[in-house]
DNA sequence: ACCCAGGGTCATA
DNA sequence: TATGACCATGGG
């Protein structure tokens, strides 16, 4: 089954997801540093957090005290080491001039200056690239492996890079199909039911195994 | 009481 | 190059 293939089933199962969902592109890569290896709930209550300080905001992340802004991260786990991720990224982002100067920069240079900033590995920039930026990047992350991997596109123990180019080679740069396949792999992931052994099997390979079949 | 979540870094071999 | 420890909360 193509890729292409793929995207249309989980289209007509799921619909448009609206992905990013964040409202500015700075809120967008605040939020892309704040997910790693967490979940999404956990997140928006430290946006929520950010926004009732009033705090979404690169320059006043820089001046913020470490503690105070930890303490508002908290719920969204490894908050120390994402306190000093996100005041990091922030001495980054305004040294480099903010959105309106990185955004004039070329695609293969924007991300490989991503990709300099400590704490901000292939995933977090490549969520950066596509949904803070509008830049045709493929996001690669577990979901991806595991599901094309069941699918038996690729073995799932390919290195990062290895992937991604294979998926936009076979798709072609296209940066609203890339933002709508990676939400959707998103959003099947969550429909799939772990307890059950068979579920490996299912997702889109066979019928299906979405909670509400279980 | 476990298990996992929209990863990444660092130290070690 | 590649494996392992570590980071930490909240929901199932």
């Amino acid at each position: 089954m193509s890729p292409k293939r793929v995207f249309n089933k989980l289209f007509r199962t799921y619909g448009k997801q609206n992905w990013w969902p964040g409202e500015t592109p700075f809120e967008i890569m605040i939020g892309a540093i704040l997910t790693q290896n967490t979940s999404w709930s956990n997140v928006e209550k430290a946006i929520d957090n950010l926004n009732a300080h009033n705090c979404l905001d690169a320059e006043k992340l820089v001046r913020a005290d470490q503690d105070q802004l930890a303490a508002l991260l908290k719920p969204s786990g490894y908050f120390n080491v994402k306190t000093k991720r996100i005041i990091n990224y922030c001495h980054w982002y305004l040294d480099q001039g903010g959105y309106s100067c990185l955004s004039t920069r070329d695609t293969e240079q924007l991300r490989n200056d991503l990709l300099s900033v400590n704490g901000i590995g292939p995933e977090t920039a490549d969520d950066i690239m596509l949904y803070a930026f509008e830049r045709p990047i493929f996001v690669v992350d577990a979901y991806t492996r595991r599901l094309f991997s069941r699918l038996g596109l690729i073995d799932g123990m390919e290195h990062y890079e290895h992937i991604r180019q294979l998926f936009e080679d076979k798709l072609g740069a296209d940066v609203a199909l890339y933002n709508e396949f990676h939400a959707l792999i998103v959003r099947h992931a969550k429909m799939v039911c772990k307890k059950n052994p068979k579920c490996q099997e299912c997702c889109l390979v066979d019928k299906c195994d979405y909670k509400q079949a279980h």
